[in-house]
RNA sequence: UGGGAGGUCGUCUAACGGUAAGACUGCGGACUCUGGAUCCGCCUAUCGGGGUUCGAAUCCCUGCCUCCCAGCCA
């Protein structure tokens, strides 16, 4: 595999080491990925993905897809096949097994029934707001419920009427006898079942009562026999529920640990902000590529190589931050650089004649498909007097340091010939350049040897151009945090108005079958996905990322 | 102001009482038929104050700052 790991070690992989060393599970590792299929899965899942299922590699166990569908009012279909799809799609080896919470849902009632008979739970009647008011606040114990002290039998009996639909939605809970004074709030009397007369999205109207994730997810994992289940930092209140239940169970114990979540500048990672930027229309769908959702990023171009790179080099602590865009950009870039076949593309044209060859006359150059890849071969690129170049590869008056072309200077053209900018044509009444004028120089094809001129410029020939539309995708907010916002706006306000930019463009022949999902760099411009909906008819294109370009970088500063 | 968790280059992460390291970014340079890639070099950090120790990012005390928790969401 060509995923690279730079880092050492982080502290979720010594536990395992010591657990190994100890012999605490006899050396099995088994972790599971659990996401709840209420949105799409983002670049965050991405890490988690590559945490979980990485560790189970590294240690020759098992990774479980789980979907945690214990809340039917939020769960859909929909959401659990673009998660396994996209989890197949990152390389998370589950094994065909895809597991849900859904399916223990009997076994969870009979062990609510077990902590009922224990009498560390009971019915509780007070509605949500009753429980709200008794719960207390940060710094005041909550009180007891009224109905904390019923019998085993009439909390029995309530529990099963619960279940047999007799009261309705919101009306009673089950809730565990822990401690109402406890400082943590996960303990005072946490509601284990509520009452919710929805359809599941698996067990139809099977169920009219849902266990609360707090009650499902030990379970569940106990269930497996998950050895150690991996979750982000918000979680960390949680553990000592999560130890409670196991515990008043005498179940097989698996253990909680945390980590810090991905955050990532100019992004949004919130599943709830990212589904308001599609249900508003901001975006277009799960999949724009200007979010992070594994699938947007999909449709933009990362490959899932350069995503795993990207996560498996972030490390993995408990510390909150928030890690530099362009970290992801540069493994993208990195991998995509080593496999992206190489074509060249012009994405704002400007007319070139090279008044010294003869009309009519075209012949066939052979190009590289990837430098970094000897494999990859040659193909040929057609060539002729009229060619397409980039409005940016010609100035009248060239900058310091500009060394494309200019009235007098001499550039190369990929794979072609070394060529001598005599003159600009301009519309008179705008004044804007229409056409240049060149001569070429036959002596010096690619790959005889010739003098160097100090750039080297791409190009299409305009007879045989076949036409592109080019996305072309720039970040979606204009500040680092775009959750960082004044009193009284949202997010929203750091929306960039030009995160998108189509242009047409001109490119060479080969591109003409590309196939939706094929990535290329377009040389000296970019990486490019051919999208999803391009076809044969109509070929669009999707700016991944673009190259390095020391040269803007250059001008933005003088 | 209760509880939980954190504070190391600009960013992310190492160093587990013994020379503060790596990656990304930034800045220089070499090379180049992609101003890409590659290569080389450079910059900048232990939250503050005490203590223990021959020696502290690491241990102790203390202060400060940040994040999470009052869903019948996960």
């Amino acid at each position: 595999m060509n995923d690279t790991d730079s880092r050492p070690s982080h502290f979720i992989r010594d536990i395992i080491l010591e657990d190994n060393a100890s012999g605490k599970h006899g050396g099995r590792v088994h972790t599971r990925f659990p996401p709840e299929p209420n949105g799409y899965l983002h670049v965050g899942h991405a890490k988690s993905i590559t945490l979980n299922f990485g560790l189970a590699e590294e240690f020759g166990g098992k990774c479980n897809l789980r979907f945690d569908d214990t809340n039917p009012t939020k769960e859909e279909t929909e959401y659990v096949e673009s998660i396994i799809e996209d989890v197949r799609w990152l390389g998370g080896d589950f094994g065909g097994r895809v597991f849900y919470a859904s399916d223990y849902f009997q076994q969870l009632y009979d062990w609510a029934v077990v902590l009922i008979n224990k009498g560390v739970a009971y019915v509780c009647d007070l509605s949500s707001d009753q429980v709200r008011e008794t719960r207390g606040t940060l710094t005041e114990p909550g009180k007891n419920s009224p109905y904390r002290d019923r019998s085993v039998e009439e909390n029995l009996d309530l529990f099963a009427r619960m279940k047999a639909g007799e009261f309705p939605d919101g009306s009673r809970t089950l809730r565990a006898k822990v401690d109402m004074a406890s400082p943590n709030l996960n303990m005072r009397d946490p509601v284990m079942y509520r009452i919710l007369h929805a359809e599941h999205h698996r067990t139809g109207d099977q169920w009219c009562i849902y266990p609360m994730y707090d009650w499902a997810h030990g379970q569940c994992d106990s269930i497996e026999g998950i050895t150690h289940s991996i979750c982000t930092l918000e979680f960390e209140d949680h553990r000592p529920l999560y130890d409670w239940y196991l515990d008043q169970l005498g179940v097989f114990h698996p253990q909680q640990i945390e980590f810090d979540r991905l955050n990532l500048t100019y992004t949004l990672m919130s599943k709830r902000k990212l589904l308001q930027l599609v249900q508003q229309g901001i975006v277009d769908g799960w999949d724009d590529p200007r979010i992070p959702t594994l699938s947007g990023m999909r449709r933009r171009g990362y490959s899932p190589e350069g995503l795993r790179n990207f996560a498996r080099n972030l490390g993995v602590s408990k510390t909150n931050g928030i890690t530099e865009f362009e970290k992801l950009e540069y493994y993208v870039r990195e991998d995509l650089n080593r496999t992206a076949l190489r074509v060249m593309t012009v994405l704002r044209p400007l007319k070139l004649v090279l008044t010294n060859y003869p009309e009519g006359q075209t012949e066939m150059l052979e190009a590289v498909n990837n430098p970094e890849d000897a494999n990859a071969g040659t193909r040929q690129v057609p060539f002729s007097r009229e060619l397409w170049i980039e409005q940016d590869d010609f100035r009248e008056e060239p900058p310091k340091g500009y060394h494309r072309l200019y009235p007098g200077n001499e550039v190369r053209l990929r794979y072609g010939y070394i060529i001598k900018c005599q003159n600009a044509l301009k519309d008179p009444a705008t004044g804007r350049i229409t056409e240049i004028h060149c001569t070429y120089d036959p002596d010096t094809r690619s790959g005889q040897q010739t003098r160097k001129v100090k750039s080297t410029i791409h190009w299409v020939a305009a007879a045989t151009a076949i036409p592109l539309e080019v996305r072309l995708y720039d970040k979606l907010f204009t500040v680092e945090n775009p959750n960082d916002v004044p009193e009284g706006q949202d997010f929203t306000t750091h929306i960039n108005p030009n995160s998108l930019e189509t242009v047409p463009a001109k490119a060479e022949p080969s591109l003409a079958n590309a196939q939706p999902g094929s990535r290329f760099q377009f040389e000296r411009l970019g990486y490019f996905c051919a999208d999803k909906s391009s076809t044969a008819g109509r070929l669009l294109f999707n700016r991944t990322v673009e190259l390095r370009d020391t040269w803007a970088k250059l001008q933005k500063k003088s």
